[in-house]
DNA sequence: CGAATAATTGACCGAAATCAATACGGGTGG
DNA sequence: CCACCCGTATTGATTTCGGTCAATTATTCG
């Protein structure tokens, strides 16, 4: 299931193989979803948590006017609804972006897991909290940066995460969302986003096109969007990398 | 120290005698500090947790431009800084509204729960996802509501958490706050929360003076706010007090 | 090829920011 | 006890960023 991905690139130590082991163990199936798909709906109690193998799943919610906002995004490598473990109800949805594979782990499992490995218990707990750091991250882009700071902001943490997990080498990453999408994440309309892109690109920041980012200068980019990688807890040379102050090794 | 409160008014039992004993074992001191004081600062390591006693402390950062954005609050009977204990590092300030006292849980005392006491651990690592979801919330009210709407949501959740811990009536609680400060939680300038704060007045909504909140039109201010505090995990009793469909037992 | 989805561009509007005064209120010290 | 101050609140005039509405052009995919 290659649930190493789960700390790969971070500044904490790899799992061990016998926590590989547990984990793996956990995993009940994988159950295959089509883009689109709403895999775990607002309210609905759940009784397992999902491991997201390969696609792209938002989260979001959706407002009174019927328009949705994303508050978060994951890839794969992500445990995505690990926080429905305690929490038994989720607050908002995660649907799936792209067609996505994604591994069961039943709850009954995690609850062993939480009497007899305290340390795994530990890293899991990390893990959600990686998340509530993000949300903090995306609150602030939110509230402080500009319409173009914070695409800017939202392309570097995509970049940083893809970085890790190595789908970006460091200037160029896939990314399949439309614009409007990019628009929910950062609090913009679709036609804004647009304007904002072109922007970026006549600036020669960075340029999204057929779902490909590709940046151009990413120190500058970092730059417009306050962009500090300290909250995603990525080794320090990935770190460095995210903020363009090295290149990455698979840099062409 | 009254760790019962941890879990007041919430949807989950009571913590247990055995537990709430584990937990006052766990205090190594208590902290008085003055208003104003940086209370945990980011980015420096840390090896305690904090819970809150009494007072209000505010999470938040600092941008490029020097201003300040908060994105959490939190009062007597908030955990507030447990996520710092898998995390080690925080990404943002924790700061003194008011003069506050804090109890110190160092790290160690928490390994050891973890090790020894799963449904506690369990428990704890609930609250820190209960603070995740409040994050949600904040970028929801940012990202999707006007500044009427904003206030109103930031007014019906302080109100919905202080219901729970015996502070709000359920119509009129305290809040130590100055106008720029709930523009920095709402992400509005001080002028622009003074005229919205006029107009909810106006409107017979809610009126907030000299440190007082007095909901007029609890429904109203719920209904314009986009307010439902499903995320707070309250029981259902504070839940339906929080939208202003029953009235508190305590409301005169 | 044709239909649906996504991207692009233009004209106009409006909510909230910014800039700039003024008023208030509650401590402090003369 | 009153005068002074400083932080907070209030109000007005103006600007601006991003939204809205509307149309046109590209893409993608069946």
């Amino acid at each position: 299931m290659n649930f190493e991905r789960l700390f790969q690139g971070r500044r904490t130590e790899a799992l061990s193989p016998v926590e590989l082991e547990v984990l793996n163990n956990a995993v009940s199936q994988v159950r295959e979803c089509p883009a689109g798909t709403v895999v775990v709906k607002q309210g609905v109690p759940v009784h397992e948590s999902l491991y997201l193998v390969s696609g792209t799943v938002s989260r979001n919610v959706v407002d009174a006017s019927g328009r949705r906002h994303m508050m978060g995004l994951h890839f794969g490598g992500d445990f995505i609804d690990l926080h429905a473990f305690p929490l038994r109800v989720l607050d908002h949805n995660l649907a799936a972006l792209t067609d996505v594979s994604l591994a069961v782990v039943p709850h009954e499992r995690l609850t062993g897991i939480l009497k007899d490995y305290p340390d795994l218990t530990g890293r899991l707990w990390f893990l959600t909290l990686l998340d509530a750091a993000m949300h903090r991250q995306w609150s602030f882009r939110l509230s402080s940066l500009s319409a173009p700071a914070r695409l800017a902001h939202f392309l570097c943490e995509t970049n940083a995460r893809l970085i890790a997990t190595g789908v970006s080498d460091g200037r160029r990453y896939p990314l399949s969302m439309t614009q409007a999408e990019l628009g929910e994440a950062c609090g913009l309309t679709n036609v804004h986003v647009n304007r904002v892109l072109r922007g970026l690109r006549e600036q020669r920041l960075c340029t999204f096109r057929s779902s490909v980012v590709e940046i151009h200068d990413l120190e500058g980019l970092a730059a417009l969007g306050e962009f500090t990688p300290d909250y995603l807890y990525l080794d320090e040379t990935i770190n460095q990398q995210a903020l363009g102050l090295i290149r990455s090794p698979s840099y062409g």
